[in-house]
Order: C-alpha cells, then structure tokens, then sequence
DNA sequence: AACTTAACGAAACGTTTGTTTCTTTATTTT
DNA sequence: AAAATAAAGAAACAAACGTTTCGTTAAGTT
C-alpha cells in the first residue's frame, strides 16, 4: 500500500522520502531503512539476499520497503543507488583538494579552501610534540582539585564545549562564563592547587586576559591554547599549545581548538580513575530519566 | 592457462596489464579488452551477459579474458571494477597514526585514533554533494528575513558559534538559547520568510526537537546539521546535512559540525552582498574601540 | 474476549546468474 | 593436403537471483 504517488528517482529524494517517514515505519522496515540510509553503497552492488542478510531483515522486507517508496519492485529501486554511486566518483578532498573543480565550477573553489584550511590545521595539530603536551595537560586535571575554564568571543564555544563535555567525567571542572561583571567572583575560589584551561586567538580579548591575570596572581596553574608563543596569554602558563587557525573565512577557525579539546579530555577520560568513566554513564542515565532526550525506536 | 602469476587487484593494474599483452590476444579477446578498457563503469554493474553483449562477444570470451588476466574466474576480475567504482569517502584515514608509529609508544595510540577520527570526520564532510547543500543553504540564509539558531547540550558550542561569527556579518542571525524556559516566546516571531539552522546529534534532545516542532509549524525553513537520516530533526527540513561525529571519545566530536558551520557562513560572506564584508570590518573597528581587545605590540 | 487488520517470515516460483563442458570453426604446422 | 593446435560459440549445469504467495504472529479495535 504505498502512500507515495510521487516516485523517487534520485538518491537525495529517496534519502529524504525515507527520512520523513521514518518514525512511521514498522520496526523492520525501521530496521532496514536505516540500513539503506547509512549504506548506500553497499545498497548499489549487493543482491537483495546479501543486503537482506546484512541490514538483519527478510528480502521479503526489502522488497515491502521499496514498494513503499513508490518502487514497482526492488530492481528499479536498487537500480537508483547504482546510478547514484557511478555519478558521484569525485570527492574533492585530501589534502589540497586535487581535483580543484577551479576550471569547471568556479563555486566550489571556495568550498575546497576551506577543506584545505581544516585539514591543515588538523594536520598541524596532532604531532609527537603536541602528544606529550596532552599527555601533560591531561595530567594536571586529573590531579587538579577544581577545573576553571575560561574563553570568550570567538573562543567561547572552545570553553563552553570543553567545560560541557569535561564536567560530565570530571564534575570539578568549572565554565568561567563572566556573566554580569562577576568574572572575579567566579575566579575566586580558585588557589594553587587548581588548574585553568583558557582559550584565545588574536584579536586577544581583554576579559581573558584579565581572567589569567587573576588566576596567576592565585597561583593556579595555567594551560592556554592559543595561535602564537607572542600570545598575552603565554607568560606564566604551565603548559601551552599554539594551534593553527587559518581559513579563508573572515574569522579564526576554531576547529583545531575544539579538536584538541576533545583529545586532551579523552586522554583524561582514559587515563584517569576508572571512576571518571562511571560518571559519564551515570550522566548518560539520568538525563534518559529526566527525559532531556527523545527516543528513537 | 594464465600466463600470469602476478594477479592483478587495483583497476590500474589491470588497465596495464591489459595494455601491454593487447597485442598478443586473440581477434575475440581483443574486443573483450578495448571494451573492458573503455567501460569500466559498465564492467562493475553489469551481469557477464550483459556485458558479452554489449561487448559482442560471448560471455565464455570474457571469462577466458578473466583467468588470462590471472583470475580465478569472472567474478573476482569484476570485483576489482566495482571498489574502484565506490569512490571511498575519503582513504586518508590512519594519516596521524601514522605520525606517531616512529615512536610507537602504547601512549601515543589514543592520541593518534583522536586525530585519525578527525582526520576522517572532516574527511566526509568535504564531499561534492555537500559542495553543493552549502551553496543551497548559503542561499537561503542569504534571502532570509531572520535567521535563527538552535541546539541545546552537546552542540551548545555548535549554535552558539554559528550564531556568534555569523552575527558579525548577518545582523540578522540570532542564537535561540532557551534559557528560563522562554523557548517558545524566543522562536514566535519567525515564520516563513525566515531559516531555522538546528544542530542535533543521538541522544537528541528534547529542546531541539520542540524546537523544529514549533518552527515547522509556522513555516520556517529548516537548515539541519545531524548525525544520520533518522534523525528526528529531519523531517520536514529544507537542506540537511549529515556529518560524521566519531571518536574513540566518549563523547560525539563536534568538530565537522563546526567544521561545516564555518564553510557555510565562508560561502555566505563570499557570494553575498558586499555590504556583508563591510559589516565583518566594521564590527572590529567597534570593539576595538571599546577596548574589548588588548593591543600587543 | 473475540475479531480484524497489519506485519512479518518461510517457502516456492520461474528467471538469470557465473561457470563449465563440449562441439565447431579457424589457424598453423607438417 | 592433412594433421594438429588454438580459438570461439552453443549448450547445459547448479547456484543464486528477484519475486510472489501463503500461513503465522503481533497489534489494534470492537
């Protein structure tokens, strides 16, 4: 009983179709819907046996799903996904976009310099150097008594994501968020024993600085990441990382930030207390309970 | 009876090897080859029958091409067609392990799976189709009345970046932060001359998804930035995207959804009005004057 | 609790698949 | 010119294919 007149020809419709009916699927058809929707490729090649025996359905489940989609049967449903694959042969990625489309599509040159700037930066960041920085600043959380996090402007996402992840595992890390004036009341309580993690690119904002003015004076120790050893954020850090930010975007990117946030947690996450990792799945767990998020069957 | 030990396994080996012995082969054996050569498309979909006759030759010539080549049989020669075809995503994944494999210490392995996640992640992200879903959702930013931003939790950081440096040149972007329950007050005044952008990752949470309820309800087109299809933030969306988020972490990389907003607001600044660059200049001048940045020299 | 309807899997259908075998045709060698 | 060898097509084979049918199970309704 296909509830679609309109056929779908091409696979960013049939992507679309499925996605929006999902939810109203029956749970083999959820079942092999999903399949289809993260296997496109296998999708073109296999027969429907190997895909049923892959997706864990019935071929007679396939067959339903593609008469579903408005598909006399499966063959000329399948038959979309062959041509899919054998149109779409060109990724422009790797590293300095090869097949710069430059001359055919001038559109896209854009899109390829930003694939080249993010690679960069990714690049430059994961090296033997920075390893054992990590492994360091790792450290020093972990034997911190209470995380500060400082960043603000165009490195606020950077705090609130490493404090937002961070405090899941480890609920002494802290997001300085400065609101209403009280950045000095909420550094306060921060002495020796503790660490801050502060982020900033140029054009350094004033408030961060000033965060790391108080905590030097508090003697907490310091872990910047920023974009150049000349960085006002530099004096006095006990670890520092200088990461690459450039795009040809009109802003600093904030990717190689974020990238090394996650792999400084996740070697803390690792590293540490096997307790650490009990608090993520308790947090996992109660947030369920509370319903903060929405099941999908 | 193949002459050939050395069995060929990538496409390229095989258009050589083909090319050398070409002169050497039967009249039948000939045609097989030049086709072979000049379809290799055809060769990984098609049965061996409908290749023979597309070929005009019999199937029984291009099994015997096959075994020449230093196959088993048919189907294994066919293989090699086919991978050659699925235009992997991208294979520079294990590019940072091989980094640190010099070093090859047991600490370096985490570090290493980080950045060949990262590697991997943004690899997928700079794909032809999702060349031309930036383009379409640059476009309709673009024409946008308002443009709102939303996602709660995880990809907080993910809005609030978005919202942050697409602000500077689109006075018109707000980021919906949904604070004191004020969510629904926040989202009324859009409507269908107006773009929703909402980040969403499993777990999805509550807000996101009452969010696009509400925004869909009155018209609002909706930009999706997600993990999969069956997402539930992708019903009813105009452009969406699905961008890969794993890490050996233990919590989803946001880095190709930053990666991605970054792109699409380049793309936005670049084919927009000028009078977009002339707002990004402006706002700088602006903070610096109030001091909101500290001069190095 | 009885009924109805939708969902699903098992099995059987005829077709097409890749492969092999065997015969016929062409080519070369003696 | 005859014999020997290589090349090519035709036919047959089991296996796997896509598809359909039908009985059973689960879900929803009265």
């Amino acid at each position: 009983m296909p509830d679609n007149a309109t056929h779908a020809t091409s696979l960013d419709s049939i992507h679309q179709q499925l996605a929006e009916s999902y939810a109203a699927l029956s749970p083999q058809l959820k079942r092999a819907a999903s399949y289809v929707l993260e296997h496109p490729t296998e999708m073109a090649f296999q027969s429907i046996r190997k895909t049923a025996q892959a997706a864990s359905v019935t071929p007679s489940t396939l067959v339903r799903l593609a008469k579903r989609l408005g598909f006399e049967s499966y063959e000329p449903f399948r038959e979309v996904f062959q041509s899919a694959v054998q149109a779409a042969p060109v990724e422009l990625s790797g590293r300095a976009s090869q097949l710069n489309q430059q001359h055919r599509n001038p559109e896209a040159a854009l899109f390829a310099e930003v694939g080249d700037a993010a690679f960069d930066n990714i690049g430059r960041l994961f090296t033997a150097d920075n390893q054992k920085r990590v492994k360091e600043a790792a450290e020093r959380i972990l034997s911190a008594r209470r995380v500060a996090v400082v960043g603000f402007r165009d490195t606020f996402a950077c705090a609130y994501h490493f404090a937002y992840v961070g405090r899941i595992a480890m609920p002494e890390v802290t997001h300085i968020r400065g609101q209403e004036g009280g950045l000095l009341t909420e550094l306060a309580p921060f002495n020796e024993q503790d660490v801050v993690v502060a982020f900033g690119f140029e054009p350094y904002c004033a408030e961060t600085v000033k965060a790391l003015e108080i905590t030097r004076a508090n003697g907490v120790q310091a872990i910047v990441i920023t974009d150049t050893l000349r960085s006002p954020l530099v004096p006095g850090a006990s670890v520092t990382f200088t990461v690459a930010n450039a795009t040809p975007h009109f802003f600093p990117s904030i990717l190689a930030a974020i990238t090394l946030s996650e792999a400084i947690l996740a070697e803390c996450v690792a590293f540490g207390p096997d307790q650490l990792v009990d608090n993520v799945t308790r947090f996992e767990s109660r947030m369920r309970q509370l319903g903060a998020y929405i099941e999908i069957a």
